[in-house]
DNA sequence: AACACGGGGAA
DNA sequence: TTCCCAGTGTT
């Protein structure tokens, strides 16, 4: 599909499907296009609609945003989050308001607080017809998928693949609605989940369509890597087949929660066992097993160690139990160390 | 409960 | 340059 060709379905799309009496799209000044861009970052239409009408009947105009408190800007603003928007909004009409007209030059309209590149062309297109591509979330998703970009857009590469692409396909002619249509298709057509790809126009030539694969796009933010904590959990169990467990500190991981005696290697864990008088009569260590907490991974190694030490010997009290394998008890217990007891209960005997 | 979202500022 | 954050809505 040429850039034309894709204009054209874009756009006659837009004229059947397109979304033409949003608030902001009557009476189209910069200011009402910039006010609706700002809410628009990070927030749905539907939210931002009565937000958008408040500030229109509070703030006509940009100069009496300009002069109003701040704080009175940040009260109509409450409950959109990321009040840093409504602090550069009103930044940026003083801004404005010095100058004496909205800027309608890229360079002086992305040197405002509160309007990066993807802001910037919306206004330029939208409020003054100029032709510049956008690349907020929505084309993102169109685009990552109708041409197959691999990779998580925020990665500076992708990013910029991503911004070429936008940049060849938006027409010089009927910009502000190719734009309001880029950004309609994505709300509300190639969406996250679920994407109506037979209502889409470019379906028949979307590389993930015709893949079957558009749920993949576009790339998720790679899952930062958690750092991996090793260690050794002894599972002793005495003459009795019962099972030794710690009561864990207050505050921490598995907080109060009654677990296995932890090492951070094998030797260690034999060194206690020596130092308590708990003789080795059997040894055995089980494959090594991963559990994700929010924070780090923590793969851990059971070792069991069999001791015909009679039973009830005393170790600090309060804060050791001797566990009956396979009984229903009331302790509470880390997970991964119920799950593993319940396994030891066959592998002991 | 995890993730997405545009821009700004810290690292 | 990259990383991380902010708050709310969606899934």
């Amino acid at each position: 599909m040429s850039p034309s060709a894709f204009q054209r379905n874009i756009l006659a799309w837009f004229d059947q499907h397109g979304r033409k009496d949003l608030p902001w799209q009557k009476d189209r000044t910069p200011y009402r296009v910039w006010l609706s861009e700002t809410m628009l970052q990070q927030t749905q239409v539907a939210t931002v609609i009565p937000y958008f009408n408040a500030f229109i009947a509070k703030f006509p105009d940009i100069e009496s945003l300009a002069n109003a408190p701040v704080d009175e800007v940040l009260h109509l603003w409450s409950g959109l989050g990321y009040y840093a928007r409504a602090r550069n909004l009103h930044k940026t009409a003083q801004l404005v308001t010095e100058r004496g007209s909205f800027p309608d030059n890229l360079d002086e309209i992305v040197d405002l607080p509160g309007i990066g590149l993807s802001t910037a062309g919306a206004i330029l297109s939208i409020a003054f017809n100029k032709s510049h591509p956008i690349l907020d979330g929505n084309v993102k998703r169109v685009l990552t998928r109708f041409r197959a970009v691999d990779g998580w857009p925020g990665n500076s590469a992708v990013n910029k693949k991503l911004w070429e692409i936008s940049a060849r396909l938006t027409p010089a002619e009927r910009v502000a609605d190719y734009t309001q249509a880029m950004m309609d298709l994505g709300a509300t057509v190639c969406t996250r989940s679920k994407p109506a790809c037979e209502a889409c126009p470019l379906s028949a030539d979307c590389l993930a369509r015709l893949a079957g694969n558009s749920s993949v796009y576009p790339t998720p933010k790679p899952a930062k890597i958690l750092p991996v904590k090793q260690l050794i959990l002894l599972v002793l169990s005495n003459a009795d087949k019962q099972i030794l467990l710690e009561k864990r500190p207050p505050a921490g991981i598995w907080g109060g929660l009654w677990s296995l005696p932890e090492f951070d290697n094998v030797e260690a864990a034999r060194d206690w066992c020596f130092s308590r008088n708990i003789h080795i009569a059997g040894e055995r260590m089980l494959a090594t097993r991963r559990h994700t907490f929010s924070h780090y991974h923590l793969d851990y190694t059971p070792l069991l160690i069999q001791t015909d030490n009679p039973i009830n010997f005393v170790m600090e009290a309060n804060q050791t139990v001797w566990y009956k394998t396979g009984q229903i008890n009331k302790l509470g217990l880390a997970a991964p160390v119920k799950r593993l007891l319940q396994q030891s209960h066959t592998e002991i005997k």
